[in-house]
DNA sequence: GTAATTGTTAAACCTAACTTTAGGTCAAGG
DNA sequence: CCTTGACCTAAAGTTAGGTTTAACAATTAC
């Protein structure tokens, strides 16, 4: 009955609209450290909340979980974050996004001039620059996007 | 000693920047079709160059295979495809590639509109807005980035 | 007090896009 | 004849980011 028992697994999942499999998942990964209780259940805190929506954005933006491990181990261990910290963080996205943003532009820019050619042809088109930079980060699906072809 | 035997995997490979075993993947998936010689071996023809062209860009663009395959599936059956069937397809990577372009720059936006009060607040904070657009499209990854973090 | 709900674990399964491995064939060169 | 290198197949392994399942414990609701 006391107040500050900290938030079951379950409550956490429906503040977040997380699934409770994911929410363990993300613990077994680093992301979250849960205390537990009398009964061995996990309890979280207010903070928790905040660390899993800024996990859900930055999968928003494309970043892996050891990607996003690896800021939150940033934060300031002892005491919980604030608002400056999360700011600060936040902006280290912001630098991610608009340098996105830029290589998309350019491949864009890049079929603009093939569609007139229709060439794709790998001696000449412009568009395998671009895959040449990407090279090879190691096997394991490279899945870019979400979005649904236009086609 | 015939002049046209076509290209072998070997050299496809060599020409494509792809892995042989990618190649013969590709084929299971039915993105390309090549014939056996008299000793089983695949050969390609130069068509087959431009097909695994194709296939490269449009994963750059974020599509899958099977959403490649649908688009080769279209070109024509029986011939050669030309230029201007090549054109009529990446005309359809144009608009996707703007639809994602416009979907990174609100992402943003809205974060540069975060990043002011850093809240990041499940209540309140416009960018779960796009999360919660994104929905649910079934289990697997979701690695939508080749970047890597800014931080 | 008991039933229903919610929690626990470990291990297996899932998809995408490949790679690796194991075991075997075939052609060319020395 | 023997080795080397490129090719073949089928099946299993890999990675990310989870979900599902099974078997069991704890909490809550009535």
């Amino acid at each position: 009955m006391a107040v500050n028992e900290g938030l079951s697994i379950g409550a956490l999942a429906k503040r977040t609209g997380l699934a409770v499999s994911a929410i363990r998942y993300y613990e077994a990964q680093g992301l979250i450290a849960p205390w537990r209780n009398a009964g061995g259940q996990r309890r979280f805190d207010r903070a928790d909340l905040r660390r899993l929506s800024f996990v859900m954005i930055a999968q928003q933006f494309g970043f892996t979980l050891p990607q996003i491990k690896a800021e939150l181990d940033r934060l300031p261990g002892g005491r919980t974050p604030t608002k400056a910290d999360w700011t600060r963080i936040s902006e280290g996205f912001r630098a991610a996004l608009d340098a996105r943003i830029v290589t998309l532009s350019k491949l864009r820019d890049n079929l603009d001039g093939c569609i007139g050619c229709g060439c794709l042809s790998l001696e000449a088109c412009a568009l395998y620059n671009p895959i040449d930079q990407a090279g090879e980060k190691g096997p394991g699906p490279r899945y870019l996007m979400g979005d649904e072809p236009a086609a």
